[in-house]
DNA sequence: CTTTTGACTGATCGATCGGTCAGTCCCCCC
DNA sequence: GGGGGGACTGACCGATCGATCAGTCAAAAG
C-alpha cells in the first residue's frame, strides 16, 4: 500500500497517478464500456497486469477516477467563498458568476462528460457532496433575497438549478450552437455575449420588479 | 428489399421493424459500444444473423436506428405549427410551450438519451436538419419581437438556445434534482412549478421593460 | 412441376474483452 | 549477504465481441 515507489519528492509523477490520470482521460472521452484496459495500458505506456495490481477490477479503478475528481473539485476555487465585488451591476454579477463556472468547466472538461457518461449508464453511486456542494450558492441567493435583490417568491433551490443547467447545457452544446448559427464566430466572444444576454434576462425578470403582481 | 413477408396488412410488425426497435431502445439504453448485436438479438427474439442480414453492420443499424428516430421527430406534433391561445398571458404561453416540449422528451425518451450518446462518443454525422427544425420558433420569437413583446436587443437563436437548453437539462436530470431538495415530491407537480417559475423569470426579464436602458 | 429469391438459423471465425498468474527486478531491513 | 515485499512484465485464460457463411425453408415466378 502507501506510495508505490516512494515518490521522488514528488516531483515525477509515479506510474500509479500516470495510469489514473490516463483513465480519467479516456473514460471522459470513450466512457467506461468504450474504453478497454489495453488501450489505458497502451496510453499511460505500461502493462494492463500492472492497472490490475493496483486498482483491483475496471469498475474499482472507475471509482478511483471519480473519487480524485470529487477532490479536486472539492480543492477548486469554483468552491471557494467568493467575495462579490461590491461596484458590480447585478447584470454582470451574474453573467460573471455564469463565466466563473463556465471557464471551471471548460478547464476540466472531464467533469462535465464523465458526470454525463455516469447519468447515462445508470450510474447512481454518489457523484459528490451535492447538498455540501450547491450550499454556498444556494446561501448567496438566500442573502439575495434578504436583501431584496431576488424575488422572495422564487424558490431558491430551482432557480440555481435553471442557472446551473443554462451553464452545463452551453458548455455542453456551445460547439453545436457556433457551427449552427454562428460559423467562423470566435466560440469564446460568442460564450461572452451568450451569458450577458441570459444575465440580462434573468436578473431583470428575477430582481424585485417594480410591478408586483 | 421491400418489404420483407409483405406484411400481414401492416397489423402485425415484421421482424426488420421489431429489430428497429429493440435496437432504438437498447441503444438508447446502453449506448452503441454498450449494446452487443447478441442481447439485441435475444431481445428482439431473433437470431444474429439475420440483423447482419437486414443491417449489414452495426453502424449501419445504428444509423438506421437514426434515420427512423428523425422522422419520427419530423411526423411528431412537436414540429406541426402551434397556434397561440390569444387569451393566455405571455407567461402562462411561455410555460406551455416549454411544457409542451418537455411533455415530447418524456413520450420519446430514447431522443434525449441517443442524442447525448451520440454528442459524448463524438458522432457528428447529421443528426437532423436543426434549422429546419428549429425556424418556426425563430420564426416565432421574430413575431413577438415585431409585437413588442420581447425585447429587440434579444438575439433571437440565443434566447431559443438557452429556453431549449432549460428544458432539455430539466428533463434530463429531473430525477436528481427532484431527489436533491424534494424528496417524495410527485415529479410531475415539481416540473410544473419549475416551469411556471422559469417563464415567470424569462418571460419578465424577456420582455418589453418599463426600464429601458 | 422446377427454379429462384429472400427471410432466417446455428455454427463458427478471428479479434478483443476483463482478469489471472508465475516470474523478474529492485529497494529496504535485518 | 540474505531474505521479504511491492512494483512490474508478458503470457495466458475463458468469455464475449462483430461478422461470416453454409444451409434450411417457404413463398413467388417461370
Amino acid at each position: 500500500m502507501s506510495v508505490p515507489t516512494p515518490a521522488l519528492d514528488g516531483s515525477e509523477t509515479s506510474a500509479r497517478e500516470s495510469i489514473l490520470d490516463h483513465a480519467c482521460r479516456l473514460f471522459a472521452e470513450h466512457g467506461f464500456s468504450g474504453t478497454s484496459m489495453r488501450a489505458l495500458a497502451r496510453a499511460a505506456q505500461t502493462s494492463q497486469g500492472l492497472i490490475h495490481h493496483h486498482f483491483g477490477t475496471k469498475s474499482r479503478l472507475y471509482k478511483a477516477v471519480r473519487t480524485q475528481l470529487i477532490e479536486r473539485l472539492a480543492n477548486s476555487e469554483l468552491l471557494r467563498p467568493h467575495v462579490p465585488d461590491p461596484g458590480l451591476d447585478p447584470v454582470e454579477e451574474l453573467s460573471e458568476a455564469m463565466q466563473r463556472y463556465a471557464d471551471f468547466l471548460e478547464q476540466n472538461p472531464e467533469f462535465l462528460r464523465l458526470a454525463t457518461w455516469a447519468r447515462l449508464e445508470g450510474d447512481h453511486e454518489p457523484w459528490a457532496n451535492h447538498e455540501a456542494m450547491l450550499s454556498p450558492m444556494t446561501d448567496a441567493l438566500h442573502a439575495l433575497q434578504d436583501a431584496g435583490l431576488l424575488r422572495r417568491d422564487l424558490d431558491v433551490n430551482l432557480h440555481m438549478s435553471m442557472i446551473g443547467g443554462i451553464v452545463e447545457h452551453w458548455v455542453a452544446h456551445r460547439q453545436m450552437y457556433a457551427a449552427s448559427f454562428a460559423p467562423g464566430q470566435s466560440l469564446t466572444s460568442l460564450t461572452s455575449r451568450y451569458f450577458a444576454q441570459v444575465a440580462r434576462v434573468i436578473a431583470h425578470g428575477a430582481s424585485m420588479s417594480p410591478e408586483s403582481p
